[in-house]
DNA sequence: TGACAATAGTTGATCGTTCAATCATGAGGA
DNA sequence: TCCTCATGATTGAACGATCAACTATTGTCA
């Protein structure tokens, strides 16, 4: 009833897909609650910090780089803040804006989520698949993000949607 | 830093897959949020009862079709019952078991809120992607899946996961 | 039969997200 | 210059999800 106007080879699709995307992100989210008391969209936070220079950004950058709206950042980045991993300062340029600064506190937590991080995203995506089907998956996402955000307003400035050659 | 191990096309791989497992709930979210007032998850569990014989389905064998774990079904379905929309009855075979039945109101939303759902789904996802694309997602999908969930515990019995031949 | 464990599901507290409203600063025109 | 509007970001309330604790029923085995 639902998807009647899916076709059977979409519909397989779709049910799988939607059982990826329930199933992934609270996989990823428990592994980094054990290990480090820390949320998936905290630890995008602090990781895209951890890799701007000065490891420091514009909050309305941060947001664009962790696909975030501006509220949920604040909060986010709040949350870390009492924490001690993150500190806030008015930027000099601009007076509205504010910047994000990973603290030596913060970088730490990073080094030390890292590793465990990382093997769970292995063990849950690239293992399972070939490297034909890791660019694949590459192509289908840039794709559906292409359609979700076509101004690219939330996504960072300049890697990550290069159509085939 | 945050993914020194994994290489190049990983790391844009996981960073396009991460925008769309960001963007695309919250756009399919919105959307029924307008149209229905009505969260994805809870247009899930509500799409899976319609398609049921007897419009019904034991608690644990719902959330097992929705992905979900049990306390998150047990609150959605009382929210969904408090609109009218669901009804719980004890099973009769189990006297533990609980059965949740979508109410005729229920099934007019359904079908109300069915169509712009699927478009939503259509033009953010299928529309962009080739019919070769749609039969790799499904089996990058179902691998990162088996993975997640190799028993199927969270899955429904029958459909949605054979490999290639 | 009685005791104990396992199963099915619910509940309340806590935490994170979303939404609308707000504040401060910067930019542009009369 | 003054007024207005746009921008960058924060705030608090309301809502949904998660986690641990709990209730009720069934199954098992001595």
């Amino acid at each position: 009833m639902a998807n009647q106007w899916l076709d059977d080879g979409e519909q397989r699709a779709w049910r799988a897909f939607l059982g990826m995307t329930e199933l992934l992100p609270s996989a990823l989210d428990q592994q980094l609650q054990r290990e480090s008391e820390m949320t998936h969209s905290s630890y995008i936070v602090l990781a895209m910090l951890s890799e701007a220079p000065g490891r420091s950004l514009r909050m309305s950058e941060l947001a664009a780089r962790a696909h975030s709206s501006p509220s949920r950042l604040s909060h986010t980045v709040s949350r870390l803040e009492k924490r001690g991993l993150v500190r806030r300062e008015r930027s000099t340029e601009d007076g509205r804006g504010n910047v994000a600064v990973l603290t030596d506190a913060g970088w730490d937590v990073v080094v030390a989520t890292a590793p465990g991080h990382v093997a769970a995203v292995r063990r849950f995506v690239f293992d399972v698949l070939t490297p034909e089907q890791v660019h694949q998956l590459e192509q289908i996402a840039s794709a559906v993000l292409g359609e979700l955000d076509p101004d690219g307003t939330l996504r960072p400035p300049s890697p990550a949607a290069n159509p085939e050659p």
